[in-house]
RNA sequence: UCCUCAAUAGCUCAGUCGGUAGAGCAUGCGGCUGUUAACCGCAGGGUCGUAGGUUCGAGUCCUACUUGAGGAGCCA
């Protein structure tokens, strides 16, 4: 074997592999991402996308070189891979040669704190930081891990248009786009895409964007969001209740499997995560009205739950809350209305513990012609439009369910952050939204 | 749309009773052989968000505006 091979790495391979690379020489390429020196040695913190080591210099001949790799500068080195348990990563570079490969100067986001307004306006170069770096890399694991098992249980990616002519409940929260002379909208769901898609395929979902024109400024709103939203051919609402808790549990397990560098850089608490396995706590808009009630929170039996109901309900557990049939005349007009109460829908949203509020929300949706289209003209829904929703109960119409999951505030809870504006790269907010 | 709070060095902030501006980080120079947001010494760096008002005098008090943050409503 030839004992001068480099090995062309990376810091993910060093994290699983780095036993087999120890002693040998390797080549890693990257950012520096913050440098230290103590007279007559020096280190030197790369970053290569994948994760952050630090590169020991002690050789002189260096030194030059090394003052010339200021922060963010692009650079290559090689160097002995050595195992020490002062690195966090657990190995680092004897360093022996460094090239740079761009000088950079005055990188303006320094170490130490800075303010939102500030790294809001440098998000293109903020997403290089350690804590942006594990966020955004768990919402990518979060992201196949849903889709691995939704496609495991059968499911096929079904894409519902961005684009959609018409509104369904009212224009004020869709930004109105025009189409070569026509109005179109940026779609809010593609639920009733998906409807569809589940009378020719069984169960689909769609995962992709959605739009809301809602001037919300809350730490749990973002203008444009995230959401994958299943939807399943002869399923009540019970098999909805049955598969999302499975499929919330399912990722968040795979993400402490695979992503506990990263929890770890957040100092995220994992106990907590662990305790997310099914069945999760299931109570009905009746019996959430009361632990409201019982706090001695002022509250009207009828009305939708705020964000402080939420948080005064989910306070009392440890894993998300089910909360199913709501009042009707606060839910949407494809929801089934409940056959045993007929003020109430089959519906479910999920609250997530620790104050991150509503994460699910699904239905078991009307499925009797007459039924739907009495409702849809109680509430002035334009028929016209919907002429093609309306085809699906008069053609094989089944009992069929489905549910949204708003990715964004589940990366937040899962990472434990304040606000949502950092789980996605480029956040689309009310008053900001630049770069 | 409404309520509350904030704006001072490149960044994060302090600035007392109204008396002409401070620290840490970053930058530059010097020191230190194992640092973990390293540390120590020295130096440069300011139209105190904008406009007006009160006052002998305003970063500080008052008014308006601008920008940002948190929250409500609505929602995932």
């Amino acid at each position: 074997m030839n004992t001068n091979e480099i090995f062309h790495t990376n810091t993910e391979n060093i994290r699983k592999n780095g036993k087999e690379l120890e002693n040998k020489l390797i080549n890693i390429k990257g950012w520096v991402w913050n440098k230290r020196s103590s007279g007559k040695i020096r280190f030197l913190i790369l970053r290569d996308g994948k994760g952050f080591i630090q590169c020991v210099i002690d050789n002189p001949e260096l030194f030059n070189i090394f003052d010339e790799c200021t922060q963010e500068s692009t650079c290559e080195i090689e160097g002995i891979l050595k195992e020490d348990k002062r690195s966090p990563l657990g190995f680092e570079i004897l360093t022996k040669t460094i090239r740079l490969l761009h000088k950079t100067i005055d990188y303006p986001i320094t170490p130490k704190e800075h303010g939102n307004d500030f790294l809001l306006d440098h998000r293109h170069l903020w997403i290089r930081s350690r804590k942006q770096f594990a966020i955004l890399r768990i919402r990518h694991s979060i992201k196949h891990y849903i889709r691995e098992y939704l496609n495991q249980e059968g499911f096929i990616e079904f894409d519902s248009p961005i684009f959609t002519p018409s509104a369904c409940e009212g224009t004020t929260t869709l930004f109105e786009v025009d189409y070569f002379g026509e109005k179109m909208y940026l779609s809010q769901s593609g639920q009733l895409y998906q409807e569809a898609g589940a009378l020719s395929f069984n169960k689909v979902y769609c995962f992709g964007p959605t739009f809301r024109a809602e001037k919300s400024k809350t730490r749990r709103h973002l203008i444009e969001f995230w959401m994958v939203e299943p939807e399943m051919a002869f399923a009540t609402l019970e098999d909805i209740i049955d598969i999302s808790q499975k499929m919330i549990s399912y990722v968040i397990q795979k993400v402490l499997e695979n992503n506990i560098y990263e929890l770890i850089l957040l100092e995220r608490n994992v106990e907590d995560l662990r305790k997310i396995v099914p069945p999760f706590y299931r109570i009905t808009y009746s019996e959430a009205v009361d632990i409201i009630k019982r706090k001695g929170i002022n509250f009207h039996f009828g009305d939708d739950f705020g964000a402080p109901e939420e948080t005064a309900i989910s306070e009392n557990f440890d894993k998300p809350v089910i909360i199913t049939h709501y009042p009707k005349n606060i839910k949407p007009f494809y929801m089934k209305i409940d056959p045993q109460n007929p003020g109430f829908v089959l519906n479910m949203d999920i609250i997530a513990p620790e104050g991150y509020g509503e994460i699910v929300g699904g239905s078991q949706r009307e499925d009797d012609y007459q039924t739907l289209l009495n409702r849809m003209q109680e509430e002035n829904i334009p028929i016209e439009d919907y002429q093609w929703y309306l085809d699906l109960r008069k053609y094989g119409s089944v009992p069929h369910s489905g549910f949204g999951l708003g990715i964004e505030r589940f990366v937040a809870w899962i990472c434990k952050l304040e606000h949502v504006r950092e789980t996605i790269p480029f956040p689309r907010m009310l008053y900001r939204y630049k770069p």
